[in-house]
RNA sequence: GUCCGGUUCGUCUAGGGGUUAGGACACCGCCCUUUCACGGCGGCAACACGGGUUCAAAUCCCGUACCGGAUACCA
C-alpha cells in the first residue's frame, strides 16, 4: 500500500508557521517513502472560512516549494457523506439521538467557559448519564418523526480504553470514561470536525496522520469513530507545538505578524532557508549539521528524530535586530551568502523589481548565456567570480550586476537588504545614514574640500589620461592622495564610502569604487547631498 | 477539576547507565582589516527538584514542582 499523508488546514486566517511546519513534515515523509502528499481544506466552519485564507495557504505552500499531489479536497463538498456515516452509525445502534436542547453559548471567553463547565461537572456527572443514550429506538424514532430537533452522538462503550501507538509519543491510552459521547452531527444537520476528518481520511486513503500535538485527545475520539465504522485507523504521529518566548501560545492576537508565514516571505527570506529553519524546530537528524537541502531533509527525516517537548520560537518584540528568531535570521544570511549565485539571482531580481530598481540590462537573457553565470564554485581567492573579467563589467551590464550581487551579499541578512542597504549600487536615489555621515564625514570637516579634489584627481587620471578604472590603479591614486594630504587612508576611504553608498558598511572600498564606476564616483564625491542632510 | 504530554546552556538541540555533558544561534574577547560584515581562534553558559535502583544516574523507577495540550451541537 502506498503511503498517503495529508495537510489539512482550516482556512480561517493566514498560514501559521506551526501549520507550515506540519505541512513540511508531511511532505518530507511522503517524499521519503515515495508516497503522496495531499491537501485538504477544512472549510466546514462556513462563518469563519474565507477564500483569501485558502489563497494565502496555497501561496505559503508554494513559497516553501511543497507541491501537493492530486486534487485539493474541500471538506465542505463531503458533508453529505459525513451525514450518511452518522446515519449509518445511528442505524447500527453505535450512535444515538440526543434531544437535549442546544446549550446557549455564554458571553465569556469560549475556552474559559468550557474549562469552567468541565470543572463544575466534575464528580457530579458521568460522561454517560445522558437520558437519551438508552432511549428505546421506537421512542427515539417517534420523537424524531414528530420533528423534535436532535444531535447525533457517538455511543462510547462503558468499559475499556482507546489505544494507539504514536510514532512520536509512543503508546497512548485513554479510558473510555474519560471521553464524552461526542457529537457527530449537530441538530441542524451539520457534521462536526472529528466525524468529518475520519470520513475524509478514510475516503482519501490516508495511511499516516501527521499533525500537531494539540490533536492528541481528538485522536482518541477519532479512533473510536474508526472502530465504530469498522475501519482500521491510520498511523498517527503528533508533532510538538511551537510556542512563544515565555512558553505561551504563539498567537496572532498576541504576537501579530510574526506567526504568519507570509511575513517571512515579505521580509526577504529565502524559501529554502526558512524551510530549513522550520525543519530544525523540533526535529533533528542527530548530527552536528545545520544546513540541509530539501533533498537532504527528505532523506534524513525520521519520526524518531522528532522531539516530544514543545519548541520556543524566540524573538524580541520592539528589537529590530532580533525581530524574529535569531537562528532563522542567521540561517537566511547563511543561505544568501553561500547559496549558488545562479539560485540567488532570481530572488534578488524579484526584490529589485518590487523596489522599482530593476533594469532589464541586468538580465542574463539579454546579454549572456545562463551557463556563464559564475557560481560560488568559480570564486577566486579574493571572493570574486573569476569567470568575469573587469573589462566586461560595464556598469549596468549583466556581468556587472552578477559581480555586484556577489560582492555585496556576504553581509546581508535578508533579500530586502539588496534594495535598502544596497540601494546605492542600483540607484541614484539613496538615503544617507546619519550615523555614517557623523562618523565618516562631519567628524573630518576637511573632507568637504578633499572629496571633490579626489574626484578631480580621478578625472585627471582616468578620464584625461585614460587609465583603467580598476582596483589596482584606484589604490595607487587614493594612496597618493592620502599621503599628499598627510592623513590616514581610513579617513579617505570611509569618507568616500559614505558619500558613495550612504552607509558606513560594505565591501572593500576599492571594489566599491570599481562597482559604482567612474562616472557615478565623480558625481557622488562632488555631491553635497550627504553633507547637507545633517545641517 | 480531570485526562494526556513535557522538562539538557538565554534559544534550537546532541547524548539515553561510566562523556572534561558535544554542536548551532545569540552575547563577549582576540586575530584579519580603510569600515562593517564574512572568516579564524577563544570565552560565558545547561542535565527542574526530592527520593530510590546501581559499584556508577543527565540517562532507569517513583514522587513533587513547573510548563504545555485537551476537556464545544469550533476546527
Amino acid at each position: 500500500m502506498t503511503t498517503r499523508v495529508r495537510f489539512a488546514p482550516s482556512p480561517t486566517g493566514y498560514l501559521h508557521i506551526g501549520s507550515a511546519r506540519s505541512a513540511l513534515f508531511n511532505y518530507l515523509y511522503a517524499r521519503q517513502v515515495g508516497g503522496k502528499f495531499l491537501l485538504r481544506i477544512e472549510d466546514t466552519d462556513l462563518a469563519r472560512s474565507t477564500e483569501e485564507s485558502t489563497r494565502s495557504i496555497l501561496d505559503g505552500l508554494a513559497w516553501l516549494e511543497l507541491k501537493h499531489d492530486e486534487e485539493i479536497v474541500f471538506q465542505s463538498d463531503n458533508a453529505g457523506k459525513h451525514r450518511a456515516a452518522a446515519q449509518k452509525l445511528l442505524a447500527e445502534g453505535k450512535a444515538y439521538r440526543d434531544f437535549t436542547p442546544k446549550a446557549e453559548p455564554t458571553d465569556q471567553n469560549v475556552k474559559e467557559g468550557i474549562a469552567e463547565r468541565a470543572r463544575a461537572a466534575q464528580g457530579e456527572k458521568s460522561m454517560r448519564d445522558n437520558i437519551y443514550r438508552e432511549l428505546y429506538s421506537e421512542e427515539s424514532d417517534r420523537k424524531a418523526e414528530a420533528g423534535e430537533p436532535f444531535a447525533i452522538r457517538l455511543k462510547v462503550p462503558l468499559d475499556g480504553k482507546t489505544a494507539f501507538e504514536d510514532r512520536v509519543y509512543g503508546l497512548q491510552e485513554r479510558e473510555y470514561v474519560d471521553t464524552e459521547d461526542l457529537v457527530l452531527l449537530r441538530s441542524d444537520g451539520h457534521p462536526l470536525y472529528n466525524l468529518a476528518v475520519v470520513c475524509d481520511d478514510i475516503e482519501m486513503g490516508i495511511t499516516h496522520v501527521i499533525r500537531g500535538q494539540d490533536h492528541l485527545t481528538n485522536t482518541h475520539k477519532q479512533v473510536l469513530i474508526y472502530e465504530a465504522l469498522g475501519v482500521t485507523p491510520p498511523t498517527f504521529a503528533h508533532l510538538p507545538l511551537i510556542m512563544a518566548p515565555g512558553k505561551g501560545k504563539l498567537s496572532k492576537r498576541k504576537h501579530g505578524e510574526i506567526v504568519s508565514l507570509t511575513t517571512y516571505r515579505d521580509a526577504g527570506f529565502v524559501p529554502a532557508a526558512f524551510r530549513n529553519f522550520l525543519a530544525l524546530l523540533g526535529w533533528s537528524a542527530g548530527e552536528e549539521k545545520e544546513i540541509y537541502t530539501l533533498d537532504e531533509l527528505v532523506e534524513k527525516f525520521s519520526f524518531d528524530g522528532i522531539h516530544r517537548s514543545n519548541a520556543i520560537f524566540n524573538f524580541k518584540e520592539n528589537d529590530p535586530r532580533h525581530w524574529t528568531d535569531d537562528k532563522a535570521l542567521w540561517m537566511n544570511a547563511e543561505y544568501i551568502r553561500t547559496m549558488p549565485l545562479a539560485e540567488l539571482l532570481p530572488l534578488v531580481k524579484a526584490e529589485l523589481k518590487a523596489a522599482k530598481l530593476w533594469r532589464e540590462e541586468y538580465d542574463q537573457e539579454s546579454i549572456a548565456l545562463t551557463a556563464d553565470i559564475p557560481s560560488t564554485a568559480d570564486l577566486g581567492a579574493d571572493g570574486r567570480p573569476e569567470t568575469v573579467a573587469f573589462e566586461t563589467r560595464e556598469v549596468g551590464s549583466h556581468a556587472w550586476y552578477v559581480y555586484t550581487v556577489d560582492l555585496i551579499r556576504t553581509r546581508f541578512f535578508t533579500l530586502r537588504d539588496f534594495s535598502s542597504q544596497g540601494r546605492a549600487y542600483f540607484s541614484e536615489d539613496f538615503d544617507f545614514d546619519p550615523a555614517a555621515v557623523a562618523k565618516n564625514l562631519t567628524k573630518f570637516p576637511e573632507l568637504r574640500d578633499w572629496m571633490p579634489e579626489l574626484a578631480d584627481r580621478f578625472e585627471t587620471v582616468f578620464t584625461e589620461r585614460g587609465a583603467l578604472f580598476n582596483e589596482a590603479s584606484i589604490e595607487t591614486v587614493v594612496k597618493g592622495f592620502t599621503e599628499e594630504k598627510n592623513t590616514k587612508l581610513g579617513v579617505i576611504m570611509n569618507g568616500s564610502r559614505t558619500l558613495l553608498t550612504g552607509v558606513a558598511v560594505g565591501p572593500s572600498m576599492l571594489s566599491v569604487f570599481e562597482v559604482i564606476g567612474l562616472e557615478r564616483t565623480l558625481m557622488r564625491l562632488r555631491s553635497q547631498v550627504g553633507w547637507n542632510m545633517v545641517e
